[in-house]
RNA sequence: UGGGACGUCGCCAAGUCGGUAAGGCACGGGAUUUUGAUUCCCGCAUUCGAAGGUUCGAGUCCUUCCGUCCCAGCCA
């Protein structure tokens, strides 16, 4: 009901004319990440979109680990990303790994170096720089670009046995080394690495290259839209050259390989977006491997962070996420959203499904003088003011209250519409309240106000009809259960903490009040509740159980989002 | 005097075969409200990076110019 009809992007309309006209039966796409860190918000634009195609039209999305370099990746990561995958709410088709294809990649090169389209070559990694030319030069051939076919059978297979040191030779493709195009200046194929890799062990000691490795992965899964990124553009060309030059799906030699694998290979096609971007966040992997590894986060799923697990920590939740990337659009411009967006989408989807509660951060005592001492009261108040179904509950309601601290004022502002000297508010299921009295420490701190209750006006009564300018919510001293209360705010204060033009980085842009740590005072209603639970803390903003901390010991809550505040703006 | 891409409101983003600028967020104003929340109204680009040209008519076609981003890993 609250969705709006899916804007179409211009992938979609590609999947859809590919549809229209029999090109495709079905759509297959992946999500292809490598298992080296951590996935964050930036990464979810290509989850949504790929599962999303997929989802939409009946098609299927493998998700594929390109775990082609060894030295770099860890198991640590692809359980992790599988489960943030699965908690932004998709499933994938298949399960895979780049390193699966080893084999079939292996048959592809050779197959390569019999037609003449590659060849080992000896030149060390400097040479091969050297040898390449420049943005605006054209580079040279490599000496050992001529070699004979077996020559070059010979040398790989060598290659392969361990024969020789890491970056002594590679397989390189025989393309043109005058292109403009530096991704066709005959790219390496396969390089030599004596590591061990985290799904094939020690199998193998040559690996092949990305560009290489991903093309014929796409290829054998029968991935018909190989979705990625715009700074992969320019590697398209090298990627339709490989299609060409190896067209999987009539290659015989490959047959028992993909009938092993269970593959059915097809012809894709690379089509580049924009990456999603926000303001006010660093979302390189190395920035945020820095903020964790020099403790100024608490770790990959601070509640601060964009990774998926810091954004889940926080207390945003898939539907608005996903809400978000779908709103934002899909297209080849370069962009930087509010990161408002995103909490407004947060915002929208709380607002319609967390229940309310009160809960006090920053604590002052208001004392109601005409009850007495004993006054015990319970009161039943809605769980949510749009939705009956979500019942009621009971607060409990005493003499002595827990009220916010800003909620009172001796000398307040023009337009201040809570509770002042001499003035009324109205208490949230209560009543109206008068201020009488103002009591202070010896530093002239206001540490209790002390008020009179009209009974006329109590809840459901015909007086309360009566306006007042106000109404705060409260906590019932002796029934308010105190919990650790985490205030977040954005981690940096500036809309772009990459930009050093000015000699800073992001470091120094760091919020220093990106998180506050208090004692609040909760409603009897918030005990024990389970990890990952939201609610709107009426006034304050909504409020998440935290995950990992949050317990029968120990209540921790985590501020998801403030709600929205004219006041607020207004006041500044 | 390399190659590739992109430039429509503050931020995103629609704009079929050229026919006279959607929507969202933000912002401003108002109504409702026992959350200064939510909800609801109203307003918000004579203009599409710029300049020429073609045309009865151009954001959409042509030309030139300007700006921004990506590419010289045996990373992905």
């Amino acid at each position: 009901m609250s969705e709006t009809p899916v804007p179409n992007h211009f992938i979609r309309q590609i999947v859809l004319d590919d549809l229209a006209s029999g090109k495709h039966a079905a759509i297959a796409t992946r999500f292809p990440p490598e298992p080296n860190g951590y996935l964050h918000i930036g990464h979810a634009k290509s989850i949504c979109l790929n599962f999303g195609m997929a989802a939409e039209f009946d098609g299927r999305c493998n998700l594929r680990f390109d775990d082609t370099n060894p030295a770099k990746e860890d198991p640590e990561y692809v359980e992790a990303i599988k489960e943030d995958v699965q908690w932004l709410g998709f499933q994938w088709a298949e399960l895979r790994h780049a390193s699966d294809y080893f084999e079939l990649i292996h048959r592809c090169a050779l197959k390569l170096i019999r037609d003449g389209r590659a060849f080992v070559c000896d030149l060390s990694a400097d040479e091969v720089r050297e040898y390449r030319g420049t943005l605006t030069q054209p580079g040279r051939n490599s000496p050992y670009r001529e070699r004979g076919v077996e020559e070059n059978l010979d040398l790989f297979a060598r290659m392969k046995a361990g024969e020789f040191a890491d970056g002594s030779r590679t397989l390189r493709a025989k393309i043109d080394m005058a292109s403009g195009n530096i991704n066709l200046r005959d790219p390496a194929l396969y390089r030599i690495r004596k590591v061990e890799h985290q799904n094939t062990g020690n199998a193998w000691c040559i690996y092949p290259m990305y560009d290489y490795a991903h093309v014929v992965s796409d290829a054998v899964e029968g991935i018909t839209h190989s979705l990625c990124t715009l700074e992969f553009e320019d590697h398209r060309p090298l990627y339709d050259w490989c299609l060409d030059q190896l067209p999987v799906w009539n290659m015989p030699e490959l047959k028992d390989e993909l009938d092993r694998l269970g593959l059915k290979p097809g012809r894709p096609r690379q089509i580049e977006f924009s990456r999603l971007n926000l303001d006010y966040l660093v979302m390189s992997k190395r920035k945020l491997l820095a903020l964790v590894n020099d403790g100024l986060v608490a770790g990959w799923d601070d509640p601060r962070m964009p990774t998926l697990r810091g954004i889940r920590r926080r207390g945003f939740t898939p539907e608005a996420i996903r809400n978000f990337i779908r709103n934002a659009g899909v297209t080849k411009q370069e962009s930087v959203l509010e990161f408002s967006l995103l909490e407004n989408e947060v915002r929208n989807d709380l607002d319609a499904r967390a229940e309310r509660r009160m809960a006090v951060v920053d604590p002052l005592k208001l004392v109601i003088t005409n009850l007495p001492e004993s006054h015990d009261e319970t009161l039943t108040m809605a769980n949510h003011p749009k939705d009956e179904s979500r019942g009621t509950r009971a607060v409990c309601f005493s003499r002595e209250l827990w009220i916010e601290r800003e909620d009172f004022m001796e000398v307040p502002p023009k337009g201040y519409h809570r509770l002042v000297p001499g003035g009324e508010v109205r208490l949230r299921g209560v009543g109206i309240v008068k201020c009488e009295d103002v009591i202070k420490d010896a530093n002239g701190d206001v540490v209790e106000v002390r008020c009179t209750l009209d009974d006329s006006t109590r809840h459901g009564l015909p007086g309360a009809d009566r306006k007042v300018k106000g109404t705060i919510h409260w906590v019932s001293a002796k029934h308010a259960i105190a919990a650790e209360t985490r205030l977040y705010d954005r981690l940096f204060s500036v809309a772009d903490p990459d930009d050093d033009k000015d000699g800073k980085t992001y470091r120094d842009h760091l919020n220093p009040a990106s998180v506050r740590i208090v004692t609040a005072q909760l409603e009897a209603a918030l005990a024990n509740v389970a990890p990952e639970t939201r609610f709107q803390f009426e006034r304050l903003g909504y409020f998440v159980a935290d995950r990992k901390d949050h317990g029968a010991d120990r209540q921790v809550f985590n501020r998801v989002c403030t709600l929205r505040d004219s006041w607020a703006k207004a006041a500044k």
